[in-house]
DNA sequence: CTGTTAGCGCGTTCAA
DNA sequence: TTGAACGCGCTAACAG
């Protein structure tokens, strides 16, 4: 393997010319069977692998789709991803990962990957609110699908219901007599869509509907997603005397952290705490969390789906956003 | 924005030859200070951005690097590539991510990616152990990382002394006054790389040490990674009135399906049943799982780092592989 | 059915 | 310091 065989080298070993080797790699259409098999040849002797670059330069099709999202740290983006990449497994494009942290640097990362056309599309996690717009404008027809979007949404989306899903916690608290229920979350996940939000004012409906008060003073909202920050906020909450006797905390993350402070400072879970979580990563299973599940795995595989249909030209469905199912999941922590 | 611009229209545009626009992209050596600025004028009012895969082709290089593994669905799999996320995010190069299902799978993958010229470098996760000398012999110059690889090493290489952590958690448990040891496992990790096997060595060797059997029947091995096999073998065996007084979990994610089969059982942990991990992911902070600590993130950064330089014409150092500190983790499990 | 040719957009000579 | 020409390896369109 001196210097590696070019297409060139296997037309000339073959006794034929490199456009007929490129009939035979694609597809292979309008090729006779005999010449066919001696190319097949020619490229086995030669070890010849066509290289990537110039292929995607004179196709100008990139055969790589790339993942953006805010969230890298997060196990509910490592749940998604693996949906992704099990699907994306199966096809020939290859899967790029970028990750952002400010809205602004997102939003010229998705900039510079459509204008330098590194990516043939792009699967968008937690879209800061104004770029959707502004891409919808900028780029209309660019092969986009995002996940957990804020509205108004401009391209194929798959999301839940977030405020059904923050009633549905709170009613699950509230069925099982919790009357003063606090509220965890780090609005960090705002800045890129807006599930904190929706999450809570699933929470107040319930409560409203209830006739039972809004306690600020039991509400966490922390501006990023940090443990310890977290834990310093839930300790003194907990400690007080007029403490809650229910947390719904907006992650599984987030409760994880509560019940670990909570065992701290010595209160059973549940019996002097209720904690309630959001998402069921794997983790919960192992930490017996109640919680609502949202489906991960399989919103990465359907954007996935709808991404790779779009490049195939089969135009999506008019029916965006869809909305994935939420359900309760009953554990021992509630 | 219609078609967007190439390097000529910025050429045309400045009023200068495309190879000064390249000059200026590229370092910007030996161009006057005006015609520069005018170029970026250009550039700007243009809106160009160069496309990748024509400057790949001409340059010869792709500007990314792969990532290979078997885990793709393990939580230390996610925690170490966060660590090369993160390292790589501060350098130019894409990162492309592909898994593996069996040892044949990953040895084609990975000359496809090679021979492809796909990427310019590779980070390879637990490499088979025939793939790693086959490398050698093909492509002895290819920048190659690897992360825990069984020896011999030819590349650099980033590994913990699987044989003295699984020393270190056996004695852990000695120590505590545990004389019934079970050993848990799924031998999986050993067709790609020999970790397990490694863990088990030492922690034979611990039982050794202490003049203590080595049942077999309190082992479980098991020859692929899943969950629900591993619970029935866990609910066999910690059913049986001779049962063990602890388990040694080869990962931290079968200790915690371990210590649920446990719950289910009414076994309480540690006092029935001690329960000692090995990884320490970070669902073991929630858990409160004991454990032995490998340094994930910074095996991912170690390891990108290297590569970066590799790709950068630094000459790797030859002390490789290099040992990463294990550590042992005091929780509530044991 | 098949060989030849013209780009794809950019980096890199090499003269000027 | 700069412009023009060549080539990277391949796809696609065009003759034959």
């Amino acid at each position: 393997m001196r210097t590696k065989a070019t297409i060139k080298d296997v037309a000339k070993a073959a006794g034929v010319g490199i456009g007929t080797v490129s009939r035979v790699l694609n597809g292979g259409l309008h090729v006779k069977e005999e010449t066919r098999l001696r190319v097949f040849t020619a490229i086995e002797s030669l070890d010849y692998q066509p290289n990537q670059a110039a292929r995607r330069l004179s196709s100008g099709k990139t055969y790589s789709i790339g993942i953006v999202t805010p969230f890298f740290t997060r196990p509910s983006f490592s749940e998604r991803l693996q949906g992704i990449e099990q699907t994306l497994r199966e096809s020939n494009y290859d899967l790029v990962l970028y990750s952002s942290t400010t809205a602004n640097h997102y939003q010229n990362r998705v900039y510079s990957l459509i204008k330098e056309q590194r990516v043939d599309g792009l699967i968008l996690l937690n879209v800061p609110q104004t770029l959707c717009a502004q891409l919808k404008d900028d780029f209309p027809t660019f092969p986009i699908v995002m996940l957990d979007v804020a509205f108004p949404t401009y391209f194929p989306c798959f999301m839940v219901d977030d405020v059904l899903g923050g009633w549905m916690a709170t009613q699950a608290l509230l069925k099982k007599g919790y009357t003063r229920l606090g509220y965890f979350c780090d609005s960090y996940a705002d800045v890129f869509g807006r599930s904190a939000a929706f999450r809570y004012q699933g929470f107040v409906n319930a409560l409203h509907e209830h006739g039972l008060p809004n306690r600020s003073d039991w509400h966490c909202l922390l501006p990023r997603f940090e443990t310890h920050l977290l834990e310093k906020q839930a300790h003194a909450l907990l400690s007080s005397p007029d403490r809650p006797d229910a947390i719904f905390a907006s992650s599984d993350i987030n409760a994880f952290t509560i019940i670990n402070v909570a065992r701290q400072l010595q209160l059973r879970v549940p019996q002097d705490l209720a904690v309630m979580g959001y998402d069921d990563i794997e983790a919960a299973t192992y930490m017996n969390l109640t919680t609502i599940r949202q489906p991960l795995h399989q919103s990465g595989q359907l954007a996935t789906r709808t991404l790779l249909h779009v490049l195939d030209g089969v135009p999506p469905e008019s029916t965006f956003p869809h909305f994935l199912p939420l359900e309760y999941i009953a554990r021992q922590t509630i």
